[in-house]
DNA sequence: ATTAAAAATTAGACACACCTAATTTTAATT
DNA sequence: AATTAAAATTAGGTGTGTCTAATTTTTAAT
């Protein structure tokens, strides 16, 4: 029943792909994910499948079993807690958190993650603004909705980020923008969807659609 | 230049072993500590003398090269430092660490374990007694002396423990031992080399001469 | 409906870290 | 010195998780 670092890896990125889009994932969205060839993909979703983590065969696209997305979330919240350790207890900043967190998500012990959780004062997010599964896998549903879909002239919170990576992070320190930084979408440019927005009512930037899909505000 | 666990985890068995037994390290002994079979053991010093981590093919037997010491004692240095963070922070107790923290030391990031050091306030040893490398690598020497070392009859400190391993441990758990607990060896039996002890001025007990070489003392 | 493009799949290979079963080398005894 | 036992080594094999290069199937466009 012991899982490898792969098996859960792949575990955890069917979880987020189907958060986002609802539906099951195919392999080429999981390929791209998860940076592998298709080829890799269709033969550890067949063993994934095997061991009943995942459906797939029948129609075309992966899924988690239950038992599957209990795995999932243990690894989430395990990773969500540590980044929050890493965060608040060893003043890792924003950008540095999620690579180490990556490793630290697979330490498997029973109670690990309570512990964690207990020491850390049962937090109800991680620094990115994520909701952290409590003890029973419960999440709360992600707060705030992405800025791509938010009204032009409207100050908005910025509550998360859909992206964790160090380079989007790196790019948001730059712009010193922040959890609970001020954003106003002053244009959309139609040509590309790329937008002009002022930031904390003071200077006035370019930032692309990607971007814009890649805030989470209140 | 990055190195799997079974690397790291070869580096640490020649760094433990060579600091007890001084000589170069066997491929016998190097097998039994890392429970493989000689010929894997082989191919794997194979491996790291052609990273340079390891000395080997000379004379008989295996020994680290300066930057293979320097991998080996920051392995140490986490795993003995993420056992302070399991013990003191996060309520685990003296058996359970060990494991945790065997997955913990392979975690790579730059910064983590001074981070950890300065956290827990620069502990200089782990909850078994044994010190924590500092920053730059060096390390206090062993506290103490094998409990098969010392004179009958003498009330003695416990210090350390050799063996971490969660069986010795709750063995010592059931026994009432700890950092700290005071014994004094009555009797040395000939025949086998056990030892009768009196723990805490309390009950009086029989231990093996395994047990004796397991107990570091003040 | 046909055709082209995209997605899924199969086939076969490879690196890694193991293994077992010889075989060779070294060390220890008589 | 011959013999035996132990240790080291080689040879060849396995499972896991990857890959590339076909091939087949599905989907979309004309």
């Amino acid at each position: 029943m012991t899982r490898t670092l792969s098996e859960e890896n792949y575990l955890k990125a069917i979880f987020h792909l189907s958060r986002n889009s609802k539906d099951k994932v195919s392999i080429t969205t999981l390929a791209a994910a998860i940076e592998n060839t298709a080829a890799s993909v269709i033969s550890m979703l067949r063993k994934l499948t095997a061991k009943e983590l995942v459906d797939y065969d029948k129609k075309k696209g992966a899924s988690l079993t239950h038992a599957g997305e209990k795995v999932a979330i243990d690894i989430v919240r395990k990773h969500r807690l540590w980044e929050v350790l890493l965060a608040e207890k060893l003043e890792f900043s924003w950008e540095e958190i999620h690579d180490i967190a990556e490793q630290l998500e697979h330490v498997h012990h029973p109670e690990l993650a309570d512990r964690l959780d207990k020491f850390l004062g049962f937090p109800a997010f991680d620094p990115h603004g994520h909701p952290i599964p409590d003890i029973k896998g419960h999440i709360s549903k992600e707060t705030g909705k992405l800025l791509s879909e938010s009204a032009t002239g409207l100050e908005l919170e910025v509550v998360g980020v859909k992206d964790s990576s160090s380079m989007f992070l790196n790019y948001l320190k730059q712009l010193d923008i922040r959890i609970g930084s001020k954003l106003i979408i002053e244009q959309i440019i139609e040509f590309d969807q790329s937008a002009v927005i002022k930031i904390n009512n003071g200077n006035t930037i370019s930032v692309s659609r990607k971007f814009l899909e890649s805030i989470l505000i209140s």
